[in-house]
RNA sequence: GGCGACAUAGCCAAGUGGUAAGGCAAGGGUCUGCAAAACCCUGAUUCCCCGGUUCAAAUCCGGGUGUCGCCUCCA
């Protein structure tokens, strides 16, 4: 498959250091609050892209860390630590929260089809492997101590910029207000990998280290937890465009001074969930989160849909709107191929392999998930019988991860039961959500447009419409929602 | 200030030199007492702007403009 590669600036044909071996590398969440679902948006994004990889046959090794440790402000910046921060706001300890939104941000996953990583380390495990890092750079120059810290050397370096091809004069240091510069670094981008003089008063982790108590700079966990699970050649490195400078470029420094070779072959970088006003976070307007979106009716997988329509180097703007309209899609979508029969058969095995290899080219390119939902609407359209079409909607759905097949068959039982208790109700089945009151009112306007006594069946639903509900004749049946509920 | 990405109909978008896929929304129609659902039909003489190359450009080249992002932790 063809990938951009930020690391060239180039489309590139995917290669691995090892044939039909993907070593692959996922920049994880920090976990001292809910993952939103612009967060979310990378994850599923890597998730398409490490099956797709699989689909092709290739053997897939991806590692994914969780920061857990709290070195999440910037080396010269004097704001609080997020980890403990998110403790006292919660009155836990900092390992409890991590735990806890750990485990949040895995049931997310969960519920948007995320396969979960096959190495997932927290990076408090592994403070042994920071610390051989470290000294293994010491060791060879390209670190020093300063003011009780121990900081990476970006001078040795021939190329320290890989992403972003910026002048050393033109950066600008503590931009932002309240940042101060450390007066303790050489150069202007050198970076800390290990503390022992805390910027916060109270650090609540700390560990024993030949340079003293302390705790690891941020960039370290990622190259050692990638040093120690994938080995000394990634083929692919994940993570969301904000981290490409400084953190996976400071990952670049460290990892090919350490290993005294070229590093990581392909970096992937998705692009940004932006709201009308700009970068969605956590701290401005709405906290988008999977629990509101369920809150407000939406099936997660519609979301799922919603990115997957778009292209993961391109920012993508939220708004209810427009995943209103990937939920309207997203259920069309399966009430089509609920309308598929499974006992018409048999399966064509020639056009199953053709449209397959269609969707590997199409979506090969650069990882094309749009055309890539694009080919379910083909498979529909295809000249075949619908077991044919099933068999090419399930194969394409192993990538695509929409739960095709269940939801039809989900909405297929649905529609069987609804079928089978009109059978037992003289002819009118309720399909609602269990309001008994609103219920007797759908009878009864079933009832009047039996009698054919219209007028009261129109004013019945009129009624039934002030209060936010939407009904639907069915074969035998009525149904009924709530307004903006599927 | 420097750097990077992006720019195609109301929205999400495909397209990598040969005369603008697909989806959603919208409008029209069929069907139902009327709705809804379902099904059928309709949409950019034009691809941010201005030049250039070419028989031919959304696609290549040059120059602008706009949006978002990074330079500080953030996916």
């Amino acid at each position: 498959m063809y990938l951009y590669n930020s690391a060239t600036h180039k489309k590139e044909e995917f290669k691995t250091h090892t044939p039909g071996k993907v070593q692959m590398y996922t920049c994880g969440p920090t976990v001292y609050h809910f993952a939103h679902i612009g967060n979310l948006r990378s994850y599923i994004m890597e998730d398409v892209l490490e099956k797709f990889l699989r689909f092709q046959g290739y053997d897939v090794n991806r590692v994914m860390n969780i920061t857990d440790v709290g070195h999440l402000s910037g080396d010269n910046d004097e704001g609080e630590d997020k980890m403990l921060k998110g403790a006292r706001r919660e009155h836990k300890t900092v390992m409890e929260i991590a735990q806890f939104y750990t485990d949040a941000f895995f049931a997310d996953c969960q519920k948007l089809n995320i396969k979960r990583p096959d190495v997932v380390q927290p990076a408090t495990g592994l403070i042994p492997e920071f610390i051989a890092m470290i000294e293994g750079l010491l060791d060879k120059g390209y670190a020093y101590i300063a003011g009780g810290n121990v900081y990476f050397d970006t001078s040795r370096l021939e190329r320290y910029h890989i992403f972003f091809d910026h002048d050393e004069e033109d950066l600008q240091v503590g931009v932002r207000e309240g940042v101060e510069e450390d007066r303790n670094k050489r150069n202007k981008n050198d970076f800390v990998l290990w503390f022992t003089k805390s910027k916060f008063e109270d650090q609540a982790l700390k560990w024993d280290s030949p340079w003293g108590v302390g705790y690891p700079g941020w960039h370290i966990e990622c190259s050692a937890i990638s040093l120690k699970y994938n080995g000394e050649y990634l083929d692919l490195h994940c993570g969301g465009i904000d981290n490409a400078f400084p953190h996976h470029t400071n990952e670049i420094a460290q990892s090919e001074s350490f290993l005294g070779h070229p590093w990581c072959g392909c970096w992937f970088h998705v692009h940004h969930l932006n709201t009308s006003d700009g970068k969605m976070s956590k701290s401005k307007g709405e906290f988008l989160t999977v629990s509101l979106l369920e809150e407000k009716g939406y099936d997660p997988l519609a979301y799922r849909f919603f990115c997957l329509q778009s292209h993961y180097r391109k920012a993508l703007v939220f708004s209810w709107e427009n995943l209103d309209n990937a939920q309207g899609a997203y259920g069309k979508l399966i009430a089509r191929i609920a309308g598929l029969d499974p006992q018409d058969g048999p399966v064509d095995p020639e056009t199953v392999a053709q449209q397959r290899e269609k969707f590997i080219r199409a979506v090969g390119g650069d990882l094309n998930t749009s055309l890539g939902v694009t080919a379910l609407y083909d498979a529909l359209k295809l000249q075949a019988n619908d077991a044919t079409k099933l068999a090419v909607l399930a194969e394409l759905d192993r990538v695509l991860g929409l739960s095709l097949r269940e939801k039809a068959a989900a909405r297929r039982a649905e529609d069987a039961r609804a079928r089978e208790s009109a059978s037992h109700t003289g002819g009118i089945t309720v399909d609602g959500e269990g309001d008994p009151e609103i219920d007797a009112l759908v009878i009864r306007r079933a009832q009047a447009k039996k009698e054919k006594d219209f007028a009261l069946a129109d004013s019945i639903r009129q009624e039934l419409n002030r209060r936010g509900v939407q009904i639907t004749d069915l074969p035998g049946g009525v149904r009924w929602r709530l307004a903006g509920k599927a």
